[in-house]
DNA sequence: CGTTAATTTGACATCATTCAATGGCTGTGG
DNA sequence: CCACAGCCATTGAATGATGTCAAATTAACG
């Protein structure tokens, strides 16, 4: 029925914020060196590689580190009561996981690996510390957990007034935002998470999601094979959400 | 048509945590009066009376302060690119107000006072100050920050996967849930906020709210009288969301 | 290469919204 | 105190978007 396009790949590889795997704690001010060292000096300890698949961590587990995304990807969910899972977020190199810890003892969520990854362990009371002694990382951090609060805010509004069509096509800009930033393509997109996913992520059934995906690509605004989706007209998948940019429904651009 | 119920009344005005108006700073675990003197020192230099109807900080002001509602009670909301408005979550009595402004500059919600409200001002410079002092005093206000991340996790999964009556059920509880540890009545509510802001926070239209109000008292669950609700069967309220307690819809009990 | 799981697609059902009309409350000024 | 205006709330009927169920196709993986 519908063509099946060539498959795309990944145009670069490097991480944005040099050679630091923290982007959340330095960005958007950048540190002096002396603080970067201060950082470095926190995770160049303990590194971790995760395989597709498996657990980071898992809600209920002590809590104690929060982690930095070195290379790959991961989403989070939380267990409903009866069982069920609901898919919380993406995250992508750079970025932070674990704050759901922070508040109790214990993990709230449940971070799986989306692909094979490398990640930087940073022991919470460690970071704790430094942050007593450099108000500029103090600072940072609280900039990092209030930005996973703004997270939140813009995904609760697409949650809450947006429609299926809106909410994918904020899915796919937010995604190519957070590529471009990595120096990845802004415009081919591989999708390291499953349909089933990307639905409960987004509040709809994975068969919505399918026919959106297909309504997209009919209407020549995507073309899709498989897990890789490439944006044909970016302004048009901008379009869908009428002003609506996106920019809050954003996981640092 | 529908037999007008007798108006309720709240039966008690003490906030639960003691002497301070620091609820969230101060829970859930028990700070020594030393700390305690600490923080009442950060908050009670400064004092706001703010009005009905009147803003206690709107989207881009500049950040400074973090604010404990002392009495009355707030809704924060954020503008959209095309001038609607998204009610982002009700506080009551000693909930925080203005985390949203820590990562940036500004804040990014508004604040606006469903009722004559009293508040105390904590300068933010001055409770990271605090912060830096005392270790114990840091991992509480860390504990606010990720708390308010759960919160919103919470209502993401409210948005992201329950009908429209199991969110007027889950509200009601939540709701039910906070006056009760503020010493007032579990199941008289009365309601500040309009149904449209209900409707607006729960991601439905008014009309779908009112119906489900309706039903709900059809029903026997509630007793409605305009903005006071007298949850009759809480259980039976608890019923509607299955397993769902709302435990995870919550702000802080 | 075969088995299994994921995805796509269609037909249909259902829930929530939309449109429209009525009724009730609140605050204001005479 | 009453009357009026304006907003908020309720209710009904019809529409439309998304979910459900089922089947066919494709991709994933050992």
């Amino acid at each position: 029925m519908r063509p099946t396009e060539k498959p795309f790949t990944l145009t670069a590889q490097k991480v944005s914020c040099g050679r630091c795997c923290l982007r959340e704690l330095c960005a958007p001010i950048d540190v002096t060196p002396q603080q970067e060292d201060l950082l470095h000096a926190l995770v160049k300890q303990q590194h971790l590689s995760i395989r597709r698949g498996d657990h980071l961590y898992r809600g209920g587990m002590p809590f104690h580190s929060l982690f930095a995304i070195h290379t790959g990807s991961f989403k989070t969910y939380m267990l409903t009561d009866d069982g069920r899972e609901r898919v919380e977020g993406f995250y992508l190199s750079g970025d932070m996981l674990g704050m759901d810890g922070i508040s109790g003892d214990t993990y709230t969520l449940s971070a799986v690996a989306l692909e094979d990854t490398g990640i930087c362990v940073l022991p919470f009371h460690r970071l704790e510390e430094l942050t007593r002694e450099s108000p500029v990382v103090q600072r940072q951090f609280h900039r990092m957990m209030s930005r996973e609060i703004l997270r939140d805010k813009g995904i609760m509004m697409m949650l809450g007034q947006m429609t299926a069509e809106e909410r994918l096509a904020a899915f796919l800009l937010n995604l190519s935002q957070r590529y471009e930033a990595r120096g990845f393509s802004a415009t081919e997109l591989s999708l390291r998470m499953s349909r089933q996913d990307i639905a409960n992520y987004l509040g709809l059934k994975p068969e919505t999601v399918s026919r959106l995906l297909s309504r997209f690509q009919d209407d020549g605004i995507i073309a899709i094979s498989g897990k890789n989706v490439h944006i044909v007209h970016i302004d048009r998948l901008r379009a869908v959400l009428g002003f609506g940019d996106g920019i809050y429904f954003d996981q640092l651009p």
